[in-house]
DNA sequence: TATGAATGAGTATTCATTCAT
DNA sequence: AATGAATGAATACTCATTCAT
């Protein structure tokens, strides 16, 4: 599914400035981001079902058959697509919570880490949450739903070592199930709250009542004292 | 959106054998039904992607003309499926918290009302999990999604009544932003339950976790002590 | 294709008050004429392609069955809006030219009759130049368009005949020919002049073109003198 | 409407063999032609209603795609049709007629060039009268039939110079309406002439009539002396 | 590699016509 | 006679995908 640029790889010579390769794979890489840049586009515009892989080409300045050289069918783009929207919020997530590795380098509570995630994670649909919408609610199933992208693990796995690290402060004893209920409302939650109609306050208030709802659940804290 | 089957109903005199009418009406009905029950198995056995109305008419026994008879277009057919899938929703609902109106007849308090509506909900989603994955997930929005069916509101207003009837349990301030939050949650965990690879555990364990989670928010009271 | 009413006629006391058949009789025709009427009407507001006979049946106010009975087919509605529009010109024709039978009632010269002629179709025409339109530019051609309808002969026969009461003015020699020459060209320039863009000019000095035009190839005499 | 096989066309040396872009021209050119004389075949044969986009696809051994890939619609083909014939119609009458810039170089009196006019059209009609039955008679009218094609524009034009060159020699005062008489008389009675059942003389004699008619019209001049 | 012309299976929808009531 | 629900063949048009150049 996920676009490997042809490309002959493990050259001879690593060590070597790589004359052509570079090049090439700079071209090629700029030709999949021109072609994912399209697919959002029309997407965003058309939805769904009026998105073609003909359009899309068109869009993109490329013929279909360079859209066929990248991606195996039309619905590897838009694979392609979730994909690299689940990277940005592991990205984000990253960025928000630090590396598990990193253990005590971020002192702040359970609830404290939340809310910074919450607060990315908006932040990151904002951008363009039409197209999240269409990524999300317009997506037909594949065959294969079940298990999700890696990217999707790295997500889960991530906040089940948060919930790791912060075993103490966890009320649920079953960290699975925990790590699941956490996953499901932070994306069903966030994605209605910045998706039109969206919900019936700011996207603040709703993040702080999404923070509210899992702190309340993990830490059996409800809410946090007004300061 | 609703085919009404044309016939004249209502007769004044129910005991009566009513020779032409009923007939004709179970006709109607009988039609519709079937229709929709094609539907509903098509669109499980193939997605939506799949699905065709001459397919449709084909499992239903009728012929294409009858399905256009009642349904003016392919989408019609997913709207009527999901007005009924919500129809059901609101008639579990009813059954497990009462009608609103009848202040004083239920007198228990919030958090075993949602555990009975959580309960009531997760039961009715277990029938066909399948056609439920399809119905949520892979229905395109249409040119309208901003305000829901009038049945979806009714849901929505339902619990918002419930929330006014404990007011005094309910600990957020805004009831709209409580009511949001409860129908977001409620609606995305459960599928997320129901419909396969699901929670990781049992349907009664999610159960009790969404109860767990949502009266946390609700009522400040995260976890019912262990009786 | 002509509807014959199914009346079964000849009745065997023909001068009693017919108890049944009269009312029956009356109501058909009626029927028959709101169907026309509705016909008319959809083809002047939708075209052809726009036509179909469910539509026909409910602008008329009758059941698509109740068409079928009086009309064998489609086409058949079509040609009976033909032929009323034929029937109505022979109509306007013989009130502008007088039978021919009553010889000598009408002494007026070729070219005058011409003028009468042109006159009353011109006029006829005006009435429903979109109809006519329709009619005359969009009616698909049938198996059969060779030999045209009775009423269109009797049209062919009552100016083949004006042209032999006028013989001795009339120039060309075949009287067939001219005959054609005649119809066709009242044909298509009356009707080039009433359906728009139309001439360019007004109704009535495109008519005194017309018979300019015709009275030039029959009498000889390219233009009256001007008065 | 015309389709415009995406070529790069004109390269600056003629005389050299054009090695890749003339095959691709040509085969465009050679598809388009098939298509159309595919639409002509089947209308010919099947007329308007019987005419449809998948069956002309394979009478002219292509695919739907091709067809929709040079015609954006099914009317298209009939329009292009149309088109040829009025190009073709042109041609004839600049043969007959000589380029209207060249002023002098045709010394003949305006019934001469009517005449060979309407012999020009008449022969060209003879090549396939069942087509242009089709194209004139079965060809529903578009939205904007007001002004027609450029072709049948400049048809008018050439006809509007050819009386202007004529001035001295044309009776009527107002030469637009003398043009508009002349085309209208010309196409419709040509037609007719041609299209079974036609006139009921040999296709001279009906030339013959028509040439009279107009230049009566036109010239006062009602029959040229039999030489 | 890139192109884009060509393919053709697939699909929603229409509508003339029938026939049981 | 009248009804109108049911039929289903027919058809315009789309679009994912291929492959010769």
């Amino acid at each position: 599914m996920i676009p490997v640029a042809n490309s002959r790889s493990d050259s001879p010579m690593p060590s070597l400035p790589q004359p052509r390769r570079i090049p090439r794979q700079s071209r090629s890489r700029a030709l999949v981001e021109a072609i994912l840049e399209a697919t959002a586009r029309v997407l965003t515009e058309r939805g769904y079902a009026g998105t073609n892989t003909n359009l899309v080409a068109e869009r993109a300045g490329v013929s279909v058959g360079s859209v066929y050289q990248y991606f195996p069918n039309k619905d590897a783009l838009l694979t392609a697509l979730h994909e690299r929207h689940a990277a940005e919020m592991h990205a984000a997530m990253e960025r928000a919570l630090g590396s598990p590795s990193a253990a005590g380098a971020d002192t702040r509570d359970l609830r404290s880490k939340l809310a910074s995630l919450v607060q990315a994670w908006l932040a990151a649909h904002r951008v363009a949450p039409e197209l999240h919408r269409v990524l999300e609610k317009e997506f037909p199933f594949f065959d294969a739903p079940a298990d999700q992208s890696p990217t999707d693990q790295g997500i889960r796995q991530r906040i089940r070592a948060l919930l790791d690290e912060h075993r103490s402060e966890v009320v649920p004893q079953d960290p699975e199930l925990a790590t699941w209920v956490m996953v499901q409302t932070m994306e069903s939650l966030i994605h209605a709250a910045v998706i039109p109609p969206g919900a019936p306050c700011s996207a603040e208030a709703a993040g702080q009542a999404i923070v509210d709802l899992l702190a309340g659940y993990l830490c059996g804290q409800a809410r946090r004292a007004l300061p």
